[in-house]
DNA sequence: AGCCATGATACTGCATCCATAATTATGAAT
DNA sequence: ATTCATAATTATGGATGCAGTATCATGGCT
């Protein structure tokens, strides 16, 4: 079957392609628990396609890290110890707050308004108590950062290292007061990005998703 | 074909892991060209074996960057443009400095003992003007500073920016004094790591990327 | 003479089929 | 009853086949 064919609108991607986004989707949906294994024939019978795409997908999500192919013994979702987390988290400081250090230097007036745009819906977003919502624009501000930064390299690494965090079923924004403290983290950065310090920008950005990692430690003993 | 059944020896890596390695070895050897096409059938042919783990082995290395592929337009070697280069050398040379970093914290005496034995070699075919031999021990100079260092996703991170950099045609170590002002440069770090100053360690590595860097840069002009 | 249309060619992408190896189930022996 | 050996089942990995589309060449038209 393989949805509408009207769907070809403007360069369709390409099945494994589509295929490795569904993998994805529940793969952070923890639909596919972690350390579970992918059943192909199933999977292929469910999409109705053949097993190769679905093969063609795995390898592209293996080397993303989100599963871990098994020769002869087949595809299973990564597990991540508390000792991965340790070491992705502390790169992905790095990574991030270089972005920040980057952004704060190129800002133009107009990327400063979009900024602050997003960052008056997390302060919306916050007052209602919105972790889901929040965490969406926590995203977008991140991502107009990335390309305010201007280096796409750096961003890929990124999104790459963010996939990965995602596995985790522990979301440090549920947990209680973090999301006040993330938000109050947002200000100072964006504070930084307005004095147009990049040293300064660079610093409360790494210092910001360490705290994400701190939090998410605090989950880990509170269950 | 396909090589002989004896090197079954403890687990064989699937043949799309055996054949994205070749063709690794014969990208970064350019032996494929930057932005030439991959024929599929003529490399299933040639290596003796079908498309399906050739095609395979193709979706490993677009998730590396080394090549890309074009919906229904197949599949080719990726090009670095100048502007590719400037993106991940500051990327590489900020992990790579992280590296430097964390080593210097926890490089034990037998680390260290271990480093300057390679580093000897670097002074060895320094002095013989050994370019790839000197490119070898540099690389395993590296290696061990990302093992000591001891996170694993850092250290993948600099592999796959590595395998990025190696696209370029260009070879920096082959630029005259570049290697001897290499070599001075090593020297400082490991002088770093043996003061146990992370942050000097760091620092001069993140030097001797962006120098190394600039190495290339001169290359480009003078062809 | 140059340009556009039409047809031939060739390659990509997906499906299907097959061989091999791993896992599980069954049964026998201690 | 437990354990080990053996057979059956099932899943993975690779090969082959086929449909759809992009590219290239040829020929007609402006």
């Amino acid at each position: 079957m393989n949805a509408r064919p009207s769907s070809k609108i403007l360069a369709a991607p390409a099945l494994y392609e589509q295929v490795a986004e569904r993998l994805r989707t529940r793969i952070f949906a923890h639909e596919l628990p972690q350390g579970g294994w992918i059943d192909e024939q199933a999977l292929a019978v469910e999409y109705g396609i053949s097993r190769t795409p679905l093969r063609e997908a795995l390898k592209v999500l293996a080397s993303e890290g989100l599963v871990v192919l098994k020769p002869r013994r087949g595809c299973y979702v990564t597990e991540l110890s508390e000792q991965d987390i340790d070491e992705v988290f502390p790169v992905m400081a790095l990574l991030e707050g270089r972005v920040a250090e980057e952004a704060a230097r190129r800002a133009t007036s107009a990327d400063f308004a979009r900024l602050t745009t997003i960052h008056a819906e997390l302060e919306k977003h916050a007052a209602a108590n919105n972790a889901d919502r929040f965490f969406e624009a926590n995203q977008r501000f991140h991502a107009a950062l990335q390309e305010i930064a201007g280096n796409r390299y750096l961003a890929q690494l990124i999104d790459d290292a963010r996939k990965v965090i995602k596995l985790t079923r522990r979301d440090s924004l549920r947990l209680e007061g973090r999301l006040k403290q993330s938000l109050a983290e947002h200000r100072t950065i964006l504070e930084a990005l307005r004095l147009k310090d990049p040293a300064l920008a660079g610093q409360r950005m790494h210092e910001h998703l360490l705290s994400g990692r701190a939090a998410l430690a605090k989950l880990a003993t509170a269950g």
